[in-house]
DNA sequence: ATAAATTGTTATAATTTTATAATTATTTTT
DNA sequence: AAAAATAATTATAAAATTATAACAATTTAT
């Protein structure tokens, strides 16, 4: 298991590198934000701890950074600010859990097992479900309101593209892509045509509509609005 | 979000029921682990709040039970006991987190979101704020004041290219070439056009303005001034 | 091999968005 | 204070985007 410490105390910093090493855990020390964030966005960790008072940008900000970027390693913050509030600002800008320095390293390492094994518990998200539609996205069937509907295969694909990422609006192009594999404008309209058939069969017998139109842009699903 | 509370000690199972139902969850409450566990095994939840010390078998023996039965909900511990052996027992028993008592019920809170949201590997959406204005970037909607705001795509590209880079002055020759690809100074005053829209959209009827213009120079985002 | 279903193309009408130009207002310079 | 420069606003014509239908081509099933 990899660990990256963002830590600038030499003192802490090397008490828990050698503990944690002594469990078998890989670990890269990283003195300030700056080098906590190169490190963060250029290699893969398993779990990230944070002090929150280091050189350059806070810990705070550097979470923040981290998961604006896609970035999602478990965030551990160590650190001595012990209100509430720094503890509610903290959990807001991303991270997963808060320890107040001094702590137990026992328990440090008790939290960082807790993350690990949560975050790789594999979620198997066989159904998914947006008002009242439901996919099956195993065994390729789609439901509104109870009703089976039946899809051909480019309608499926498409919908299941974009209800797995509701609220996420899709150019044409990058639905072509995904879907056929194109990467360049190739003025057809099928995209709209078949967006068109789809909203036939899950739309048009049906409130609230799910497919919209962001003109400009291209097409979201969403069950708001 | 459905939250399971195991709670034998009335005080706190309301004062943490209310407090939550207050924040749009909804809760139900067991008083022992024999229920508890019913309720755990029969229904689903988001995440489960777990006293160790309770009528019938404890929290820890609990919490293995439903780990060994593959029920992977996510489990705050939250309990008077305080030693770190505890703790670590805790976590070995398949916890979460383990909150101590007495607790504020903000860092409560903010950690059964974190736990929920790190659940769903949901990141935190990349939200673009300036002062209360909030855009979406992924579903390209905007808000102000908490009110949704409808944008033509040339108006959401310009403000989000100026609301990206606030206190950035941009000049019109930059905009076009951003927005247009064009990199010529061809005297039109279509930004001075869009501009205006955008104005009358999201600053016309709030406070403070967000768009600034700096004669002579061109236009900036910013919540100052 | 034939029929049926699916997919992609083209055409078109309705709608929305955009660019231009003209006018008014504001700021800066002389 | 007047003139010049810069910016804001509005109206309108042009352009674009989109929804839909009709049809041809292709694939799949019978």
């Amino acid at each position: 298991m990899k660990i990256l410490l963002v830590e600038d105390d030499p003192k802490i910093s090397s008490f828990v590198k050698i503990g944690l090493e002594s469990n078998d855990f890989k670990v890269e020390v990283a003195y300030d934000s700056a080098m906590g964030e190169k490190l963060a966005f250029s290699k893969s960790y398993d779990v990230i701890i944070l002090d929150i008072v280091i050189p350059g940008i806070s810990g705070f900000d550097l979470c923040k950074n981290l998961r604006n970027n896609s970035i999602l390693t478990p965030v551990i913050m160590l650190t001595s600010l012990d209100t509430v509030e720094d503890k509610v600002e903290g959990f807001d800008s991303g991270a997963d859990d808060y320890l107040i320095k001094p702590f137990s390293f026992q328990e440090l390492l008790a939290r960082i097992k807790a993350l690990h094994r949560r975050d790789h518990k594999e979620i198997v998200k066989p159904f998914l479900k947006i008002a009242d539609l439901e996919i099956d996205s195993l065994g390729r069937k789609v439901k509104r309101a109870g009703k089976p509907i039946t899809l051909t295969a480019t309608e499926y694909k498409i919908l299941e593209l974009l209800a797995e990422n509701k609220d996420t609006v899709f150019e044409r192009i990058v639905i072509a892509e995904k879907i056929w594999g194109f990467s360049f404008n190739s003025g057809t309209n099928i995209i709209d045509v078949h967006i068109n058939s789809l909203r036939k069969k899950i739309d048009r017998d049906f409130d609230p509509k799910l497919i919209h139109t962001r003109k400009g842009f291209g097409y979201v699903i969403s069950e708001n609005e």
